[in-house]
DNA sequence: CTCTAACAAGACAAATTTGTCCTGTTTGAA
DNA sequence: TTCAAACAGGACAAATTTGTCTTGTTAGAG
């Protein structure tokens, strides 16, 4: 579904909002760790998702990455997945054509079409926020 | 969403019943030509499927690959994908967390869970006969 | 019987994705 | 001022997916 560049940069995104919630900083090092990432890999991500403007890097020092309140409550996960995926999950035809095309349908189109569409409808009204609420109660889970 | 191989199967099981429902049997150089698929490489999603026993091949000259109406009306796209792509994408967590686990979700379970059960019922839903009977009324298209 | 068209199967190659390593820069603290 | 902790960024490496090639086997037609 989506690529596990994008599923380290979601449990990323929602382990910097998890601790900045809380007031504290976040090191590549940590992030790896308590979301079960490859540390290398997760650095380059981190480093998309701060030039994407979903968090913030702080260098130095006692630096790490941060989100804002502000950046929790506006950045839905659509955002994360165009900024690392593509916006091909959304909009590409589910055989695979050049395009999806609803004037020259593909045979899967009109069944692949809702449930694509379902996919994004969900994933734009959710926002980093809602699911960092949840983490941060004890409901959920970054690893097991 | 699906690997190449799975959406090059779905296109050329759909082209062998499309043919087979006009009583022809289809060869993998015609497969490849009319769905726009590498041809070696679909070749060898061919032997999947005939192993899978979505479809006939048969070999010697004159030979190729065809379904029978059975076939046809049995063959799920669940089935296809789940032959080509095992069956994560009906059962894998959003997040990549090793197993999806309602009992201990990752944050985006509850919303994941909905959409990806949606595919599933559709894929489960879907027939290669309900597609290629659209493909043969000249309704939807393989390639463009 | 021989030739040819077609599938079977394994080895190989290219491309993409995933992951690592090294060097440089920034910044706080001793 | 110097040191150390942390991010930035590029080069490199491993793994996976995608795609090709070559050889063998099957079976119909002449
Ligand atoms: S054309 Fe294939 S999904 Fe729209
Ligand atoms: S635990 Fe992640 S989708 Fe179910």
């Amino acid at each position: 579904m989506f690529s596990k560049a994008c599923e380290y940069a979601i449990r990323s995104a929602l382990l910097v909002a998890s601790h900045s919630l809380k007031g504290e900083r976040v090191s590549i090092r940590d992030i790896a760790e308590e979301s079960d990432s490859p540390m290398a890999f997760t650095a380059k991500i981190m480093q998309q998702l701060a030039k994407g403007g979903i968090l913030y890097s702080v260098q130095g020092k006692h630096g790490g990455f941060e989100m804002s309140k502000e950046q929790m409550q506006t950045t839905r996960l659509s955002r994360i997945v165009s900024l690392i995926d593509g916006d091909k999950v959304f909009t590409g035809c589910g055989l695979g054509l050049k395009a999806c095309n609803a004037l020259k349908p593909c045979p899967l189109h009109n069944q692949f079409a809702v449930v694509r569409n379902e996919l994004r409808q969900m994933l734009e009204n959710t926002t980093v926020l809602d699911l960092t609420l949840d983490l941060n109660n004890g409901q959920t889970f970054l690893k097991r």
